[in-house]
Formats: structure tokens, C-alpha cells, sequence
DNA sequence: ATTTATTCAGACAAGTCTGTATGTATTATT
DNA sequence: AATAATACATACAGACTTGTCTGAATAAAT
């Protein structure tokens, strides 16, 4: 096997993440993707056989990049929870209040897509898991998880940083009872 | 001026409404639209003069019909707040768990849009503003206002009414200190 | 050295999309 | 009855979409 084909498959994926992040999944086409990764449309349908395909590989690449930014943010944090908030104010700044990828893609497909919704569920079960293991009461976690989740979608509503601040200061007053 | 004017745009929305909800918006073609309503062409662009513009009006006629639906079905309730959960088990029978057409528009639509912007703000802002006005406690209203989202977005997520009885319940909790 | 895997460039198919244009027919207002 | 508003059918422009195909070039594996 030629040692570029992790190379190329790579920068269409790398391409692809930040295409469909910025601009979301049916905003972009093949063509800008191949574009912009600088390869040719056939070595796109050599790696992946369908745009759906290409979204799935995507998915799972984004969590995979979320997770690991995420656990190594909370790495030398005491209060994991809270810190979870802080992280989110960390990507608003870095991608300019998209919010989340997996939330943006259940407005774009359907549940016909099983694959998608499957990858789009195991995601935030994942981080609801996260709550749970951190706060040992399942009830308080749903709520914190709620908290955390509609913190990502006000501010970027409101592209502010403010939601995620208040909805901080809410959760932590629930984790002092 | 003919008396089908309002005969025909009302066709237009009212068929935009049902496939914007049923498929998204960037699926959903104009000249699906105009099939589906039986109206030419030209007298969908006689009455909005761009896909964006119908797009407005959707949201506008959208945010009245679903206020509507929303204190009517609160009118005879005593617990407003822990019936609104009940409210949206309602709306995913009738819509199969299609969601929030305004967070799904959020998801496909760009910052640059601002008018559309707008309007999601204002939806949820009055949506927000019912929970205030009803509990007297703004932190409060904030915290139940994002269970209220999150049960939205999960039982899409999952096709499942189960995350609204236990928002819902975990919503009765804290209304009960 | 030969086979196999990968990448390239780009034309092409077959369809979609939004929006415009044309001309006519119907309806309402004055 | 004359004028203006509305609605019709439909062709068309021009750009876009995903995906296929061809044929050659390059690189790796055997």
C-alpha cells in the first residue's frame, strides 16, 4: 500500500471537518472539498464511496478530536463539571459559534440515516455518561447534562459567551445542595 | 385587488410550513413548493420575491402558530409549567419527533441572515419570558427553560418520549423547594 | 521486474437548484 | 367599460449537485 493514502484520506477528512463545521453538511459539495484538499474527485470516491459515507467518517473523527479536546481540558481541573462550561466558552472562540457539530448534523438528515443518528446518540450519551460517572446521582446529572447542552445552543443564538456563564453559575448553585 | 391574493399566499406558507417541518429547509425545493400547492411560479415569486423572503414569512407564521397552540393548551391547566412538557409530547405525535423548526432552522441557516437570526431569538426569548412570568424566580425559569430544550432535542434525538416524563419530573423536583 | 494500489486531471451524465422572462387569462376596482 | 392587480403555464438561464468514467502517472509490494 502507498504511504500516502493515509495522507490523502486525512486531508479529505481534515478538509471536510472544517467545511461542514463552518458552513454545515448540505452548504458544502464535493467540489469544494476536493478544492480546497487539493485532490482529485476520484481519489475522494476511492476512499469513500458517498458523501454519506464522507459524513459518517467525519462523524466519527469528531468525536473522536471533541472527546480528546475535552478530557484533556478537564485533565488538571478540581471541579470537572464546572470546568466542562469553561471548555465550551474555549471552542466558541475558536470556531466562532457554530455549536455543535452533532446537533447542527440532526437538523440536516433524518432519522432514515440510521448510521448518522446512531453516531449523533452515542456521542451525547457519552457526555451524559460523563456527568453521571462525575457526579454519582443521575437525576442531578440529566440536569447539569440539560444545563450544559442548552448553554451550547444560546450562545450560539445569541453569539455570546453570556448563557454559558449564567447557566455555569446556575449549575454550580445546584451542586452546593 | 382580487380576493385569492390572500387565498394563494396563504397556500404558499401553508405548504412551505409543512415541508420546511417535514424535510428542512435546504431540502426542500421551490418547485416542490409549488407543486404541492398548485400555484405557478411566478405567483410564488409575485409573492415573495426570494426563497430567503418565504423563509421569514415561515418563521413568522411559525411562531404564531405555535404560541397559539401553546397557551391554548395551557388555558385549563393548573401547573402551566409542568404542563408545557406535556405540550411538546403532544407535538411529537402530530410531527413525528421533527424537533424545534426554529432550532433546526438555526442549523441551517448563517449569522449573516440576520432577520432569520432574529426571529429564532425572539421566538425563544418569548419562550423564555412564559417561564419567567410564571415562576417569579429568573434563575429558576433558566434552569427549567433548558430542561424544557433539552427534552425537545433528546426525544428528537431518540424518537422517544421518555427524556420529556423525565425532564418533566426532574422539572417537578425543583419546582417543589 | 511485474503486479497491485493509489492518485491524478478532467470530461461527462443526469439531474437539481433559484430565479427571470413572456405572454395570457382571470378577477377586482374604479 | 376601462384599468389595475393577480394568477396562470411554461420555457429558459445559469449555476450548481453527486457521482461515474477514462486513461494515464506514480508509488509500493511481491
Amino acid at each position: 500500500m502507498a504511504h500516502q493514502k493515509q495522507e490523502v484520506r486525512d486531508r479529505i477528512l481534515l478538509t471536510a471537518d472544517r467545511l461542514f463545521q463552518e458552513q454545515g453538511f448540505n452548504e458544502t459539495g464535493i467540489n469544494q472539498i476536493i478544492n480546497e484538499a487539493k485532490i482529485a474527485k476520484a481519489s475522494l470516491y476511492y476512499h469513500f464511496k458517498s458523501k454519506e459515507e464522507l459524513c459518517v467518517a467525519y462523524l466519527e473523527q469528531r468525536n473522536r478530536i471533541w472527546n480528546e479536546a475535552f478530557y484533556e481540558f478537564l485533565k488538571n481541573k478540581t471541579n470537572k463539571v464546572l470546568a466542562a462550561f469553561d471548555f465550551l466558552i474555549d471552542r466558541n472562540l475558536a470556531d466562532d459559534f457554530k455549536g455543535c457539530s452533532f446537533l447542527n448534523m440532526l437538523s440536516e438528515t433524518s432519522p432514515e440515516k440510521k448510521q448518522i443518528y446512531d453516531l449523533i446518540q452515542s456521542h451525547k450519551s457519552g457526555l451524559l455518561l460523563f456527568f453521571e460517572y462525575e457526579l454519582n446521582d443521575k437525576e442531578l446529572a440529566y440536569v447539569i447534562y440539560s444545563l450544559f447542552e442548552n448553554a451550547i445552543i444560546e450562545s450560539k443564538l445569541y453569539r455570546s459567551q453570556d448563557p454559558i456563564y449564567r447557566l455555569k453559575k446556575y449549575a454550580q448553585k445546584l451542586l452546593e445542595r
